[in-house]
DNA sequence: TTAATTCTTGACGCCGCGTCATTTTTGACA
DNA sequence: TGTCAAAAATGACGCGGCGTCAAGAATTAA
């Protein structure tokens, strides 16, 4: 605040790189742990600090849930966008998004899991107003993305509303689809019990399926889907890096 | 084991008895504040037991979890099985079904909450194999129901099945749908802000736009269906009590 | 009544969070 | 280079909660 943004004086800089240190240390913790799997004590000794120091990047353990979460979000728009961007036809960037998500989903399991216990009470209470709106904020520009691709549809005359649906209603169906398929992919013991082998190939299928019910034109094809999802897998691992960012952590004090 | 069943010593009663109690006072803890609001000392204080006595009943706060979300279960097949068996054709019972998961949604939901929670890994991986076992069993049962109804269908001829699509991919997308839709609706901050008012029956809406597009007749009619949705509440209303069975209970020592 | 078994108790060890008074480092200015 | 106020780092501390276990109380069988 007090000094211009070029100008980091040495230590700053250390300070932030401490910043992205501690996210990736925290990571896999919650990934496979959980929020109880996230000790700050065992990143204080891992990083050789204190845990006072800790506590001055982020004022609790869910703070840091959220910085991780937020992370996620961005890299999952930045494959949105670089799926949608290429398609011409509102049907096939909707269904790009939804390869993104495919992408997203295995690129970055462990972050998968982190964005779904974010939005627990437990967590999301506990962390800042701040960094809350961040997350949200992130969030709307996603469904925004989505939301914008299929108002254009309804306009272009791709997609015809019924009496009483909305475009909202449309999108937030394939969303439910999509992300419920992959929860319940990831949590049931024994899916592929009752025969689901793909789980993936399943929900885009039924998305499909979903717009066909809406007549959502052009309706599936099975050649043109297959030729689709080569295109836009082969594209996203072209442009979209799987590394993080972290420029979220601008400016977001501890305690 | 060691008793026939029918004579259960007064003692083996005032067990069974505070076993109940105990899953009672972690209800409301657990869908609160998730596994972390669970305290085994705050459940012994309440009881006036000693930690010692609870830790005979359940092994660790995981257990109760467990023996909170097979409950829940056993009440949602309950309801499920209700708003079934009073339908003919097979398209309304599966609709039926779906009204089923709304009224388990709203009717119990902390138990939704803890039946999400208790997927998580680390919930999981501590309780012990016997429970277990027996959730999944209860969600097999689920899903078989739901699964016989598809196949039914198929057979009767109401759903075409399209090549290289299986009855259970159909079943596990409107599963996704209506579970994925709720998970949303509880978790997403702003979900109205994009302009969802009633989840419902945007969900309700969706599934329909999902079998119309495999072709599941009878196709989608909006008189049909408020008719149905009516029905179906009022005889699960009349017929499906919203109090908890717990007899899962039997049988499961702690230590 | 007595012996064996089963149940109950609560102090204990351990871990991890978040605090804060104290100490150390930094960098602006003389 | 020396001074000093502001910023940063430290880690012992208090607290609360989990799960254990040896010792004691209650129950049952004989």
């Amino acid at each position: 605040m007090s000094i211009a943004p070029e100008t980091l004086s040495r230590k700053q800089v250390e300070i932030r790189c401490r910043e992205v240190k501690i996210l990736e240390l925290a990571r896999p913790m919650v990934a496979q742990r959980g929020l109880a799997g996230l000790s700050m004590d065992a990143i204080a000794k891992q990083m050789d600090y204190a845990k006072g120091t800790i506590y001055n990047h982020f004022g609790c353990k869910e703070e840091i849930m959220l910085a991780l979460a937020i992370a996620a979000n961005e890299k999952r728009l930045e494959l949105f966008h670089g799926a949608a961007e290429r398609q011409q036809q509102s049907r096939d960037k909707i269904s790009a998004i939804g390869i993104a998500c495919e992408e997203f989903r295995t690129r970055f399991d462990d972050l998968f899991r982190i964005d779904c216990l974010v939005r627990h009470t437990v967590v999301w209470d506990k962390a800042s107003e701040q960094r809350r709106e961040m997350l949200a904020a992130c969030e709307q520009r996603c469904m925004q993305l989505v939301g914008q691709i299929g108002s254009e549809a309804a306009q272009a005359g791709d997609l015809p509303l019924p009496r009483g649906v909305k475009v909202e209603d449309i999108v937030f169906g394939l969303w439910s689809l999509t992300y419920g398929g992959m929860i319940i992919d990831q949590s049931s013991p024994g899916l592929d019990l009752i025969g689901i082998r793909n789980t993936f190939t399943a929900i885009r299928r039924n998305c499909h399926a979903l717009m066909d019910g809406y007549n959502w034109t052009p309706l599936y094809d099975p050649e043109a889907d297959k030729k689709l999802v080569r295109n836009v897998r082969a594209s996203l691992k072209r442009n979209v890096s799987s590394s993080l960012t972290l420029q979220s952590l601008q400016d977001i004090g501890g305690r």
